[in-house]
DNA sequence: TCCCCCCTCGTCCTTTCGGGTGATTTCGCC
DNA sequence: GGCGAAATCACCCGAAAGGACGAGGGGGGA
């Protein structure tokens, strides 16, 4: 998604050589010059709008793909379910019955978890992976 | 902050104009056409940019003006205030440290906060608040 | 085969939260 | 002046959460 930002960069400076070129071979007589650079002004402000329109968008948009990061952190894919309860505002008792498993186990991952995230408590752990886009 | 998209209208208007007297002024000889070119083709790029990444940042700023939803659901400012060190994981005695209160207050204001959103913990008042868009 | 990681569960202990109740002060509004 | 809402603080008690261990089973890779 790096990529975006040097096709933005390229595709200007082709622009702007293209122009160059073109401006090069036609030596402008025929066409006033208040109205060539009415257009390249216009031509280029929109391409600026459109290029930061993408830009944020890319941003929004960004949520990428939480395998990575996940894997990064080293969260496993019961602690990742754990989070995603603990997200919801569930109980560790509820966690516990909605995964069939023990009180002390949810509390055994979310310990692991806090470990892994540098917390030590449920609504900063769901704080922070918010941030990192792990969790939506 | 509707005007923003008038005053970025306007002020591109504005500065074509600006441009085009200028260039009857000084009816361009001793600096070079292309040089020109590239300089309002990158102004103008520039401004672009610019006006799409402000226009962006609106709409994500945008956000809805919390203080209504707060107001229907009688939440006070200094519920508010809580609320907000909540969302960002800290104990109520960290709120109660930051706010100057003591620590009682500090759930006396949780409490009440509780009721008021239909929760019993935290963190379900947490997930609740940002689905209204009371909190970011 | 052995080792490592994951998942599971347990105990003990401390801290933090949440609920309930009551109280005082301050402020604006009727 | 009275009234109500807001803000402040206190106490008690039980539940929930968190920390610090240990421990066993299972699966996959070196």
């Amino acid at each position: 998604m790096k990529y975006a930002n040097w096709i933005y960069g390229i595709a200007l400076a082709l622009l702007a050589f293209l122009l160059k070129t073109i401006e090069y071979r036609y030596t402008i007589h025929d066409l006033s010059l208040e109205w060539l650079i009415a257009c390249i002004a216009t031509l280029f402000a929109g391409l600026g709008l459109w290029a930061g329109w993408q830009f944020s968008r890319k941003k929004e948009v960004q949520a990428e793909p939480p395998e990575e990061r996940i894997q990064e952190l080293g969260i496993s894919k019961r602690e990742y379910e754990v989070l995603t309860l603990v997200a919801r505002g569930a109980t560790n008792q509820e966690i516990a019955d909605t995964l069939f498993i023990s009180l002390n186990t949810v509390k055994t991952h979310l310990s692991n978890l806090y470990q892994k995230l540098e917390v030590s408590r449920r609504t900063q752990a769901v704080e922070k992976c918010k941030q990192l886009g792990i969790l939506p």
